[in-house]
DNA sequence: TCGCAGAACATGTTCTGGT
DNA sequence: TACCAGAACATGTTCTGCG
């Protein structure tokens, strides 16, 4: 008697029993789902990226973009349970991450696509341990694996393919300097540079302001040593800039799912800071999202150094790859 | 690696895992089969008869079918497991023949089939409450039916349509005056007869002996009355009757299938025999067994009072139905 | 090494109760 | 009455141990 038909938007297998934990589901994939989290057995996709998405962890994954969520009428347990999802979420992130730190590292990248050629597979292959990238070469696969992060990222297959361009253009490069940023961070660097130690910017152009340099190399730098910032908050800032809404050129669909995507990942950074800075939780969720204006500038100030460089010495800067020209 | 790539005799849907509690069946219907015998859940299929062969109860007769026992090592616990098959067989059974009586009583046939139209399905009508039968209405209901019953034993549909033929042709007679007489001793009358109270055979035939009437009357509800024969027995045996692998004309194939079933049969009935009777549990087997003899020697008085009957008053006897003459 | 019984685990379906 | 969370039940799959 139900005009629900729909399939359920986890497996799309059984028809949807309804609204369950919040999402449209069929009732295997409620119980599925209910039992994931009361066991906490969440695990890992083996084959991260290029499953098929029938594995368990990937199941659970499907379900937390449905958006599916656990309050149950037991007062007391429910933060308990929704750590479990907040967890979950950000360990998928961390996998992610890896796996693009892995190819970051060890593999190369050969060829220049164009945006639209990028949202296919990416096909990266093995580094020779004896290849020296110089500093062009670290920037564009810094780049391209950055790209290959965020359209693993779940909900952005979700968007039609216009859509996918238009984020992914509008983003990559933020998240390039962010997450170049944060890894500096980590390994306890002072200035941005890429893993073989060569700066960023390309020092010693003639011509260019130090000032300019210093404050590329600088101010992400110091406000994330500032604020110690993990890397789970580096994963959750990341995806909301992902999620931004007034991404230009978007479409209405893009729209309405970027908006509840953002407003997904910003309350699960906001629980991951209630419980990890409890009365200053909101304070220091400002401080993560606001990293966003540093970020901002800094890609400001390297824009400014880019076109310097290129009134200074042209000749250098030839052969840039289509996606820094953003080429469609 | 294995060559076994036989489907599941039981569901057919999943390949056989191995040899399984006695059968080659799927490792589900091999838990499925273990878990009905341990709970000792078993249940009547709702729709017996015209089940698709999906539902519970069916499921477990098809495991049955397939001739899958349950040994626990255990010792001890043996015997009882056994008895909850047993009585899965017993139960079945008595369903079936529960709707034959029920069909004997409140049903009407109208036609003539064939054997051959027999075999397909049977429509049987409601019969008016004021409808009275004469004799020769009573016999054809008696054995319509009785042939609705042994068509739904299980394995005569795995014999092929010609030694369904066979095997019908040869038995119906026996199990409708095994039928008949049963249902004379379960209500303690004394002498063979329908429900209306018309006797068996018709009595009053100018010429036909007494002697022979007497006879037909008495010898099989005689015995049944001195054994003592339970609904129980009673069925087992007629289903004994119909494992006849002498039957003649019977395919090599029927004749593999009607031996086996033979054997699993009579081991089912000596295990009743045994749990009922203790020590004396074979001789009782002995006896029960032997009740074919007082049935086949009733079929020969009948047949002869049939021919005399002929000769003295052919046109009573005129419009016999076909499957009393045995037309295929 | 293999095959199977059984345990343990995972998944799917139906029922129950509260709103 | 309809809906849904959760319990209870039923089914299916994988692992373990033994001979
Ligand atoms: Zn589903
Ligand atoms: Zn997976
Ligand atoms: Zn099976
Ligand atoms: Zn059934």
């Amino acid at each position: 008697m139900k005009v629900i038909t729909q399939k359920c938007e986890v497996c799309s297998k059984h028809p949807a029993s309804g609204f369950n934990y919040g999402a449209c589901v069929c009732n295997s994939c409620k119980m599925f789902f209910r039992r994931v989290i009361l066991r906490k057995n969440i695990t890992d996709c083996e084959n991260e990226g290029v499953c098929i998405s029938k594995c368990r962890p990937c199941r659970f994954q499907k379900c937390l973009q449905a958006g599916m969520t656990f309050n149950p009428y037991s007062p007391g347990s429910d933060l308990h349970n929704n750590e479990v999802i907040l967890f979950a979420i950000i360990n998928n992130l961390q996998h992610i991450d890896n796996h693009r730190e892995k190819l970051f590292n060890n593999c190369l990248f050969n060829g220049d696509p164009s945006f639209t050629e990028v949202l296919g597979t990416l096909n990266f292959e093995e580094k020779p341990p004896d290849l020296n990238y110089i500093y062009k070469e670290w920037s564009f696969i810094q780049s391209i694996t950055g790209i290959d992060f965020l359209m693993k990222i779940s909900f952005v297959k979700k968007l039609e393919l216009p859509d996918q361009i238009v984020v992914i253009k509008n983003i990559f490069i933020q998240f390039s300097i962010f997450s170049i940023a944060h890894s500096c961070y980590t390994t306890k660097l002072s200035r941005l540079s890429f893993p073989n130690g060569s700066e960023i910017p390309e020092p010693n152009i003639y011509g260019v302001s130090d000032n300019l340099r210093i404050r590329i190399q600088g101010r992400l730098l110091a406000r994330l040593i500032e604020l110690k910032v993990s890397k789970q908050e580096f994963l959750l800032v990341s995806v909301l800039l992902l999620c931004d809404p007034c991404t230009p050129n978007l479409s209405d669909h893009g729209k309405i799912l970027i908006t509840s995507q953002q407003k997904y990942y910003a309350s699960a950074l906001l629980q991951h800071c209630l419980i990890n800075y409890q009365s200053s939780g909101p304070s220091r969720f400002t401080d993560l999202l606001f990293l966003h204006q540093a970020i901002s500038s800094t890609i400001d100030d390297l824009k400014a150094h880019y076109q310097l460089c290129q009134l200074y010495q042209a000749s250098n800067w030839l052969h840039t790859k289509k996606i820094f020209l953003c080429i469609d």
